[in-house]
DNA sequence: GGCCGTTGGTGTACGCCGTACACCGCAGAT
DNA sequence: ATCTGCGGTGTACGGCGTACACCAACGGCC
């Protein structure tokens, strides 16, 4: 009876409002969850969501922590994982999450709060490091080297250059002109977009291949800071590996 | 006679639009440069400076331009450095431009567009590796991994939790009852927030040190990097370091 | 059954924001 | 003397977050 004859809708409640930021958010990008937009979703005038959530940074926060929460535990699985593995696990089910909500990377760096959910994927992260036998020290420092990888994603240098939607675009010889010019101004940066393309440099913008940066980025970190554990690396010593060979 | 008698003031202009944005965030912060507090800040309607700027975003673009623009290069300096080392130089210098402004850095996370300026500091690092020995593949994933700290900063984890600033705060045993509960729920990070302050954890949120965590990240991965290099690493070979030693 | 405090949804209003669009004064070229 | 266009103006629109006063329904209590 709690339903109430014809059309008394179900309460709202935090998680319902949170849900429903997210769903927004996955539909119709970020920038679109306004306080407002959010409570006509819901069918709802804008100040009610203030009874569920203190104020929209704390609506983010809720977001955040609804994304964050869809990581998956590593599980021990039977035999022993290296610690390095188990780490990348974690990670990468992280990614995992924030991939499947577009708008949670751009989302996840603008927020400055720790909320329990936050602390609470540190705390993992951090326990397996030291599980692996890495010091206090050094974990405390190599996490700070794996910065935002920590939530799964790098901090991408940019996103894509939207092809502008306007007209045909250049001819291929105005277009060739203007690679020419690009490569007189900014000759490394051509050559690398080059390889990457694999000399489609028409294909340049579909960016590149961010899941084996990913990964490239993560082991290099990973296996560093593995040497610096077997070498006894303490932080007194400064510098950040010594010459090791 | 460009200065007209009586108070006609200098015309504006990109660069003084640019300047004067940015001199209005590094007192005021990034938030307070609205195009109307701004337009005031220099004596002129708002829609003035639509004639020298697109929209905002371009405003904000250009403003980051302005800091990169204060990179010093690296001067050759007679003896040769080693092309870790030159990296290194640059990014410090980056680094210390950014923290000259503390908007900048995110300012700097939340453009996604390349402008030319943009491109040349990309384009510079890039020429160090490639001076240095690395292949054109080896140098793209490498900066992609270095990520953010191509621009001088780590992607902080957070910043400060301001320390809330009513009331006495909270009596010594109710602060160290919630220790007690913090250490219960997050144990690994209570550890290495302990190990971070040297056991005053009173002294917890005035940070970590930022430059040497920097350095440390930044030291890891050049050393990294320089190793796959000695090794001749190629992309194909997948996995981002393999099992030396 | 009658009261009453609490919880959750409402309505109005304020002060910001970015920016579209029409306008206009003035300098320099014709 | 007239034209042209650049740079500054004024007005207006639609959006935002949220403070504050209000009110309907409900649960617990006598």
């Amino acid at each position: 009876m709690e339903q109430r004859a014809a059309g008394r809708r179900t309460p709202l409640n935090r998680a319902r409002v949170l849900h429903a930021a997210v769903a927004l958010a996955d539909e119709a990008g970020i920038d679109a969850v306004s306080m407002r937009r959010l409570a006509e979703e819901l069918g709802v005038v804008p100040m009610a969501l203030y009874k569920h959530v203190a104020n929209k940074d704390e609506l983010l926060d809720g977001m955040v922590d609804v994304v964050l929460g869809e990581i998956e535990p590593v599980e021990p699985d039977g035999r022993e994982l290296h610690w390095t593995d188990a780490v990348r696990q974690r990670v990468l089910s992280a990614r995992r999450a924030v991939l499947r909500h577009r708008w949670a990377r751009q989302a996840i760096e603008s927020r400055t709060h720790r909320t329990p959910v936050v602390l609470g994927h540190m705390d993992a992260v951090a326990g397996m490091f030291r599980a692996g036998g890495c010091s206090v020290d050094l974990t405390h420092h190599v996490m700070h080297a794996l910065g935002n990888r920590i939530w799964g994603f790098s901090p991408e240098l940019f996103d894509e250059p939207p092809s502008d939607p306007a007209g045909p675009g250049p001819t291929a010889e105005e277009q060739e002109a203007m690679v020419r010019e690009f490569g007189r101004r900014f000759p490394h940066v051509l050559e690398i977009a080059t390889v990457a393309t694999e000399g489609d440099l028409s294909a340049v913008g579909q960016g590149c291949d961010e899941q084996f940066e990913f990964e490239f980025a993560l082991d290099l970190l990973l296996d560093g800071a593995d040497r610096l554990r077997r070498q006894g690396w303490r932080s007194r010593d400064r510098a950040g590996a010594p010459p090791t060979i």
